[in-house]
DNA sequence: CCTATGCTCAAACGATCGTTTGATACGAAC
DNA sequence: GTTCGTATCAAACGATCGTTTGAGCATAGG
């Protein structure tokens, strides 16, 4: 019940999560997967039922994890932490999962790309695992913002996400460079958006 | 040699374009393209040559109207033109093209989609047919902040671009009401922007 | 020992993919 | 009127897709 790290459920999730990355869910055939993960072809439908529940199964896993991470990290944020605290606590955890060598800067990517491709089949998936933390950041930005009201706040959180997403992506023009670890590329990049996401929510 | 609006190769385009922003580049068949466009299979090949040159047509449509204007909302700017100004410049032409109803929507998703998808090929691609505008931007921008050293302006700039990517892509949690015109949305869209980003790039 | 269960395997299924072919229609050039 | 280049068409090409099948292998329970 409980499989190993190298079981053939984790191996296919490991190389779809890759090969959706770099090719698209449907640019990335079955055969691909199982040839990289070294299992054959019909255990994705054994272990999975079929392609699109495989693709399901590869965004709750880091899914879960992000949110679990961002909860913790808000949690244990005193009363008297600060917007840049809450900030943080927001984007770290996003980054160093965007970053971390286990596959999951291919993920952000897979993330990124649902969004348009699996219209509002998928959207509802992601807003059903996340609304809720969304909602508990939200209370946590309101208290440090009182000048703001809600959909202004709203406005700009949607602004925040979507630089933290985007450079989650890896898109932007600001890439790791070689000679800086990616720890280091991780503060940098969360410091810098931290610093500009709180001087844009607090912008009157 | 000047095709009309409703030539053959246009009215692939269009198809294209939207199905490719529906069901991404190998999710999109020609038949699906062919078939919206009222056109016979045959003719993509015969006027593009391929699949990916389609593609690459598809993006260059859009890409070339927005970056004149984007350059042409630079140039009508002064000298004493603020921070502000120069990020409308850059922010409004983008925003417009993402919601105007010539399915620019769906070209910007088609855009978002494409950095993931043509790995390194049509990301080489976007920074020939945008470099220099991004460069022009820049050096307007290390004009009104001359407090921020390169490397500072680039990681921000980058911060700027990402939030409005994701706008334009409307993945955020900010769409667009239904009492709400396009024009208005655009407008409003734009304003958020520009003042968070403006809050944002001016930080010390 | 026998059976049942969980898993893997090679092989094949029908469907759909991008592309090519060869025929046909049509207007301009000479 | 004939020729020539452009454009459209139905039909077919081989390749690859997701999925299914049925046999084979292992191990645990009786």
């Amino acid at each position: 019940m409980t499989d190993s790290p190298f079981s053939t459920k984790q191996r296919i999730l490991d190389a779809a999560e890759e090969l959706f990355a770099r090719h698209g869910f449907t640019g990335a055939s079955l055969r691909q997967v199982t040839s990289r993960a070294k299992v054959n072809l019909a255990a994705v439908n054994y272990h999975f039922g079929s392609k699109d529940r495989l693709i399901e199964e590869v965004f709750r896993r880091r899914l879960d994890d992000l949110n679990s991470r961002r909860l913790a990290a808000l949690a244990a944020l005193h009363d008297d932490a600060t917007l840049e605290d809450v900030l943080r606590a927001y984007i770290h955890p996003a980054l160093q999962l965007s970053m971390d060598s286990h596959g999951g800067g291919a993920f952000v990517r897979v993330l990124a790309r649902a969004y348009a491709e699996h219209d509002n089949q998928l959207r509802r998936f992601l807003s059903e695992h996340y609304g809720d933390v969304l909602k508990q950041f939200a209370a946590a930005f309101a208290k440090r913002l009182p000048a703001l009201d809600k959909a202004e706040l709203y406005w700009r959180l949607d602004i925040v996400t979507g630089a933290l997403t985007y450079a989650m992506a890896n898109f932007g023009i600001i890439q790791r460079a070689p000679d800086t670890s990616i720890d280091r590329h991780v503060e940098q990049a969360a410091q810098h958006l931290v610093h500009f996401a709180a001087a844009g929510l607090r912008s009157l």
